[in-house]
DNA sequence: AAAAAAAGAATGAACATTCATTTTTAATTA
DNA sequence: TAATTAAAAATGAATGTTCATTCTTTTTTT
């Protein structure tokens, strides 16, 4: 008991340094040596938690992703209308992606380049699921517009990512009241308009 | 004169290399070596052209954001209304990102990750002065949002990056009719709502 | 004391960059 | 025009480093 725990302890904590590694400098300029001394931990030992370093970033990922996405529906209710859900669970996601700057960084990195094996990035797809069953029941009610979800993540999702980034190359620091301008923008993006 | 015609041509293999290795494996597993054989050229030329790998991708993406901007810009007229001289920016910019695919997903990596050097993309970022211009302008007639610019960005631009990035995944193929959406949806992120 | 976990040092491959030559170009002379 | 040569460009083969991964030994746990 007291052996799985320590384990998980320094699972995390390879887990964390490799996030800051490479959200500062790249997949490519993270050697596991580095990863291994942040961790404090020898670098044979991450080959007992981990296969090799490409799957050391899938797990990361993967980790991250879940928990993306636990925290995006936990207060998400399917009773309550669509205009409701979607924006309880849009702030959800803005809020992960402002207070939890570091990991939604990784998603995004990950989400943009060939980083992550394709398999897993599409496993991870699934997780969205309540999302776009939201839509669906918001395009057969009329209220939100007839078009791809691919579209709709687009322009009601995705720009988070973008003033994410933004922020964290210290463009601009978000506000209250930013997020609430980005969530109407994101709104009017996606509803059908009268 | 014809000395000078073969360097270009090799100059512009290196970086058209550089682009399709990078796009599909990342700037970590593109070698040099690799760079150097689609280019048909050796290893060592390359440095005859670029100082090193850093500023080979520098120079890739300083010389596609200037074609990339130069595009966008080409057949906006700035005594359009705003609303007009929005749309022609815009879809130019669609254009751009689908028909000129390889280059966009190149651009789109490189605004994602650490892989180029903080200055040289803030460099590039006053490429966009007539967009902003434009938006300084809707904002005073009352047109545009009055908010931030990375906001304005981040629901009227940027989704078109994560739509080409499906696209090239095979996710969805991209037709007439989504660009229609996608334009609607854009404006209706930052017009000014009645 | 046996088994599991962790460590540091070693290994070998990959790679960016440089070096020593060769090839090509352009200019100059015959 | 043809021959000669100096400079420029290009090359393939080193070089030296970095790094992922493994091996052997030590430490910790049970």
């Amino acid at each position: 008991m007291a052996k799985l725990q320590k384990s998980i302890d320094k699972r995390n904590a390879l887990i964390k340094a490799t996030i800051e590694l490479v959200n500062n400098n790249g997949f490519h300029a993270t050697p596991m040596s580095k990863i291994a001394k942040m961790a404090d931990v020898s670098p044979a030992t991450i080959y007992l938690y981990f296969e090799n370093k490409q799957d050391l970033v899938n797990q990361t990922y993967i980790d991250i992703k879940a928990e993306f996405t636990k925290f995006a529906f936990a207060t998400y209710n399917s009773n309550a209308t669509v205009e409701e859900g979607f924006e309880v669970i849009w702030k959800r996601i803005a809020d992960f992606k402002l207070k939890d700057c570091e990991n939604a960084l990784f998603l995004a990195q990950c989400d943009n380049t060939p980083m992550i094996d394709e398999p897993i990035r599409q496993e991870s797809i699934k997780h969205l699921q309540p999302l776009l069953d939201l839509w669906a029941r918001g395009k057969t009610e009329g209220i939100i517009k007839p078009v791809s979800d691919y579209l709709l993540y687009a322009y009601a999702i995705n720009p988070l990512s973008f003033l994410m980034i933004s922020q964290k190359r210290g463009a601009l620091k978000l506000t209250k009241t930013h997020i609430e301008e980005a969530y109407q923008a994101a709104w009017n993006s996606i509803k059908v308009c009268n």
